[in-house]
DNA sequence: AAACCATCTATAATCATTCTAAATCGACAC
DNA sequence: GTGTCGATTTAGAATGATTATAGATGGTTT
């Protein structure tokens, strides 16, 4: 279970370097946000959020920041919603409940959750992951 | 199971009808193809393989239709790849591999899998479907 | 200081998808 | 047959997320 707080910047440093990511001024900052916050959050949320605080970065920054996180492992992509990809800093295995309506995702964990009877890889193939999204729509109705 | 077979003119425009849809002539063009292959198509795909034959049909048509087809029912979106929409003539509940490199994808039969244990919906929601995608990537190394 | 290399940035390009507003079509009425 | 009407289709423009480009910037090394 992922616990939301601040971290210090020699951990932040450090949870990079780990990751074989080479801690700029840029990359701190979006980490810290990330793993602060430790929710849901597309590219474009990062940008406004990171450009609310003093130091501005470009759009290109942030997208390139992400597709590193993402690709060494400090993050997760969610693909749930057709216009935009989630990022996740919780990488560990969890499921996500996906409100189509508002496009909320919300975490399931994978405590407890059992799934059995999948059918062997394909020749040669190995697993990347297995992503659970169950599709919730509010109810017209609303409780009153 | 879905079987792959041709449908008569009269089966198509019965089976629009029975989902609530004016069986036009490019509607029914773009079921009889969706049927005929039974597998996961983008709308660059449909569009494409409509156009191969006589009448064309516009992309923007090829997207209204699909969209159409989706909210009534008669195919199913899945949404594996960042970069665009699969839809599934195939809308028995079932799971998908997904090859990350190619972007293939691949049907796992629901018959034998089980999910358990997952938490009950947030207050007022309904389910509308849970997916399960097991993403995959062929190993480098060819087996030689 | 000059060279070097990684990173960052503004901006253009890409590309799937959606929007718009004008044709076209088909059923029905005259 | 001709006219009308609503539904559908269409070409093309617009949108918006993401990626590509190519030049600036910033440390670091000699
Ligand atoms: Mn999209
Ligand atoms: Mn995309
Ligand atoms: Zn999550
Ligand atoms: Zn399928």
């Amino acid at each position: 279970m992922l616990v939301k707080r601040t971290y210090t910047q020699e951990e932040l440093t450090a949870l990079l370097q780990r990751h074989g990511i080479n801690p700029t001024a840029q990359r701190l900052e979006i980490a810290r946000l990330l793993f602060a916050r430790a929710e849901h959050v597309s590219a474009e949320d990062v940008f406004m959020l990171v450009n609310t605080a003093a130091t501005p970065v470009s759009k290109a920054t942030v997208y390139n920041t992400l597709g590193l996180f993402a690709e060494r492992g400090l993050i997760r992509e969610v693909i749930a919603d057709p216009n935009k990809v989630f990022y996740d800093p919780n990488t560990a295995p969890h499921y996500h409940f996906y409100d189509v309506a508002t496009g909320q995702l919300t975490d399931i964990d994978a405590e407890g959750v059992q799934i059995t009877g999948l059918p062997s890889l394909p020749e040669g193939a190995r697993m990347e992951g297995v992503d659970v999204i169950v599709r919730l729509r509010q109810s017209d109705r609303p409780t009153h």
